[in-house]
DNA sequence: TGGGGTACTTACTCGGAGGTGAGCGTGCAG
DNA sequence: CTGCACGCTCACCTCCGAGTAAGTACCCCA
């Protein structure tokens, strides 16, 4: 494995930071949202401004298309890229098996925990 | 998916943080390392004071075993438990995924940048 | 007339992640 | 006899991720 600092790594950062691991999962199920109700999905737990952020980051990195409805009030939709997918599914494969050993990690937590 | 902070985000959390990644995909071969082996695969760029963290973060989880053998000068040997390979082999997954796309990624990044 | 929704940006602030350097207690190589 | 390697721990300090609050420009509804 390669470590200093390369392209992978960051990229590998971008998609395990907080709150992307978090947006590649809602916007992994295919749809389109905008802004606000992706906030409200993942219910305010992330500002406004790091979900802007995020949204930026992940755009650069070509996984989240961002289309602008030039009208008043704005409006604009994410969407997942194909290469967006791609990531997104290993993540959610991820948190499926988090789903399915988080009972396991809770009891070996426990046992640390009293030892 | 429930996202005010359950146990499977924190667990989630501790599997994708900065140096949790690196760790995990290092003892993903199924070897057993040691202490300061571990650190030099890594090229020094992770702290000493942060390994040990993320260890036992790790080790609490029940991703890693820790082994002691009580000599001097200290020897220590960490390897992944059979949960722990379970979590590993997605993040490996999403390694190798991530290096067949970065030029991919890399692409869409300075087509970003000019513009 | 004014209050809320929309999708942000900017400025200010703070806590905690993370780095640095030292120390420890011994055995072994030089 | 010196000094390094080992696997940490502790104290101190820095810097950045992240929250909060306010502003923006316009429309709609009450």
């Amino acid at each position: 494995m390669q470590v200093t600092m390369c392209p992978e790594r960051a990229i590998m950062e971008h998609i395990t930071s907080k709150w992307g691991v978090l947006v590649l999962q809602v916007l992994s199920d295919g749809g389109s949202w905008r802004f606000s109700a992706l906030r409200r999905e993942l219910e305010d737990v992330v500002s406004e401004k790091m979900l802007t952020q995020t949204l930026r980051t992940l755009e650069r990195d070509g996984f989240v298309h961002r289309e602008v409805h030039p009208v008043i009030p704005p409006h604009v939709e994410y969407a997942l890229t194909p290469l967006g997918k791609g990531a997104a599914s290993h993540l959610v494969a991820l948190a499926h098996w988090i789903e399915a050993n988080q009972p396991e990690v809770s009891q070996a937590q426990r046992r640390y925990d009293n030892s």
